[in-house]
DNA sequence: CGCGATATTGACAACGCTCAACTCACGTGG
DNA sequence: CCACGTGAGTTGAGCGTTGTCAATATCGCG
């Protein structure tokens, strides 16, 4: 996100905003909050969860070190649309609105990249909606396996594995299914040598297999 | 998209772009071609559909006059994301990118506009991630019948009819269903005198049935 | 050591997709 | 003016995927 930035800049940047640490499962900003701040993350992992209206959540995204939220809602005046929640003991930076503002008047580039980033974004959410409707529960979650490897993959004797914990549930409202369908397809990867997973731990031991799953159905 | 702006920045922006004409079933550009122009709707509507992996089609959204599309590819250098088809004769003015850029530059008010647009679209989008999946296809229909409603709505004596013609088969790639499964759907409506539909004409007869169908299942 | 969070597994039902046949409206051309 | 073809819509039968309900197992933290 500041890759690229004037050192001078990138001070100015680091100087107006606070460091804090993040415990394990704090929340940053809660869903219908009014958007009046800007994070960063320096360290750790970050899930965004929405509540949905049939009392269901669903994970919009995992944030990773380097990356920005909460600041398309504030740079638009709304409330926030998402939880933030860390999901390990993280560290990020955050600013005010005022502040964010100012920066951006101050150093246009940083307006530039945020809003590069949120087309980015919106092309990556059109993409997905047409996945999430139709094709069968394993190969949504063969795909979201194949998202987090390439974000979040760390290499291992025995595969890629997905370098924080996810819990079943979490899949599962990351795919629109359960956690119980979640369970048994998981197993069945498992079974087949495609994944490893345990207790809040997932390995994925046979990329390719997996990316073969994610491409299911198609011509 | 151009409300609010000095008359002689819109007369800029009106003299610089090209205005043409699009038969019904035009197809301004497609999915794949290169990002360089952005358009405006004047009068019409244009259908924006994106082919899946899977050989399927989603309908990502409906443009009615004053909006704009195909900016964010455009402006981000990328391809198309998706085809944009005029659903019915239409006349739209476009502009090319260089042009664009320009009129951003001169007139700063159209990029934060447009800025702004785009992070409109990404909380709705944000928000459909989640109807998506898990939620019973009539539900679904519901909840599109009244985005539809409010944007392209005109009161009849029957009720709010959508204004423009729409087949079974959009509604069901708006929704990720079959459009053997809308049929049988809107039947059901129509029956109850919720709705009222006829070849490629859906008339919303009862709102507030139709709102409560959407929220079925909400807390 | 005990409890809560996480995960597994089985049985069952149902929603909605697939396949298939048929009807209906509309525009085109002979 | 009517025959015909094509696109749009309807309806039925069958079944697979996946959600729901329920019971049990296991891991870790306090």
């Amino acid at each position: 996100m500041f890759a690229g930035l004037s050192s001078e800049a990138l001070e100015a940047v680091v100087g107006a905003g606070s460091v804090r640490k993040l415990a394990s499962g704090t929340r940053v900003f809660a869903q219908g909050d009014p958007g009046v701040s800007g994070h960063s993350l320096l360290e750790g992992r970050v899930k965004i969860v929405q509540a949905r209206a049939d009392g269901g959540q669903s994970v919009l995204r995992f944030i990773g070190p380097g990356e920005m939220y909460g600041t398309v809602a504030a740079l638009m005046n709304q409330p926030f649309p998402a939880d933030a929640i860390a999901v390990v003991d993280s560290v990020e930076i955050w600013w005010t609105l005022p502040t964010l503002r100012q920066l951006m008047r101050q150093h246009p580039d940083i307006g530039l990249r945020s809003t590069a980033a949120a087309g980015q974004r919106l092309l990556d959410l059109q993409g997905r909606i047409g996945e999430l409707t139709g094709e069968r529960v394993e190969t949504r979650i063969a795909r979201t396996l194949l998202r987090l490897m390439e974000k979040a993959g760390r290499r291992t004797s025995e595969g890629v594995e997905i370098d924080f914990p996810i819990t079943r549930q979490d899949l599962a409202e990351m795919t629109g299914s359960t956690l119980h369908t979640v369970s048994r397809t998981l197993a069945g990867l498992d079974h087949r040598g495609v994944t490893g997973s345990t207790r809040r731990r997932i390995v994925v031991r046979d990329p390719r297999a997996l990316a073969q799953l994610a491409e299911q159905g198609a011509d």
